[in-house]
DNA sequence: CGGCACCGTAAGTGCTAGCTTACTGTTCGT
DNA sequence: ACGAACAGTAAGCTAGCACTTACGGTGCCG
C-alpha cells in the first residue's frame, strides 16, 4: 500500500475474455473498431465500451484518421502489468526455494 | 490437456480484487487458510472458495500440515501469466515502432 | 473417547457488468 | 448539402459470480 499505487484496474480490464480477445487482435496490428467486431462475437458497441476501459487503464491508446478510430496497444500500460507480475514472480521463486531448503534441512537431520 | 489446459483461466484468476488480495498475501509467506481469512474483509468460506479457484488454475499449491493447509504460490503458474504477457508486449513494442517509422516517412516526405 | 480447531462444500441470495437495441454525433464523398 | 459510413452513448435486461450462513468431515490433544 502506501505511496505504491496498485493499479489494479489493469487487472480487472484483462480479467474479461473478450477484452482479452480485443488485446490479441490488437497484438496482431492496430485496427478500428469495426474491423475487431467483425472477427469477434459481440456487437460493435460492445467493443466500443470494452475499447473504452481498456484505454482508461492505458493498455490501449486510439488515434482518429478520417471517420474511424484506430486503436494499438500501449507498450506504458503492458509494461505496468509486467511490473506487478514481476513482483509476484519472484516472491513464488523466494517461497518455492525455502521449500527446498527445508527439504534438504530435513535430509540432513538424518 | 491435463498440465496445459489453463491459459485463459489464469487470466479469469486475476480478474477477482479479493483473489489478488489473496495472492499479494501468498506473495509475502505462505499461509493457512483462516490466517488469510483475518487479514481480509470476506468470511473465510469465501477464502476457501476464491483459494479453490487460483489452486484449479495453478497459481497456487497447497500442503496439508496437521490440521490446516498451508497455501502458497506457484512458480509454475505465475510464470504462465509471464510467458503470455511477454507476447503482447514483444508485439506492443512492434506496433509503437511501426507508428515511429510511419511518422519518420511522413517527414521525409516534405 | 469427547470436545475442539481447522477447513471444504452445499444452498441460497444480491449485485455487478457485459450484452443488446436504439439513438445521436462526426466526417467523408458526390 | 445530403446521405452514407463509422463510432460513442443511453437505457434496460439478464446471467454469472462473489458472498453469506449452515453443515459435514478430519486430525489433534487432554
Amino acid at each position: 500500500m502506501g505511496t505504491y499505487e496498485w493499479q489494479s484496474d489493469v487487472w480487472d480490464a484483462m480479467g474479461d475474455p473478450t477484452r482479452r480477445a480485443i488485446m490479441e487482435r490488437l497484438a496482431e496490428h492496430p485496427s478500428p473498431v469495426g474491423e475487431l467486431a467483425e472477427q469477434l462475437p459481440v456487437s460493435r458497441p460492445a467493443v466500443s465500451q470494452h475499447l473504452k476501459v481498456l484505454k482508461e487503464t492505458g493498455l490501449v491508446s486510439d488515434e482518429t484518421v478520417g471517420t474511424r478510430r484506430v486503436y494499438r496497444l500501449n507498450p506504458v500500460g503492458v509494461q505496468a502489468l509486467r511490473d506487478q507480475l514481476d513482483m509476484f514472480w519472484n516472491r513464488a521463486l523466494a517461497n518455492y526455494e525455502s521449500v527446498v531448503e527445508e527439504k534438504a534441512e530435513e535430509k540432513e537431520e538424518k
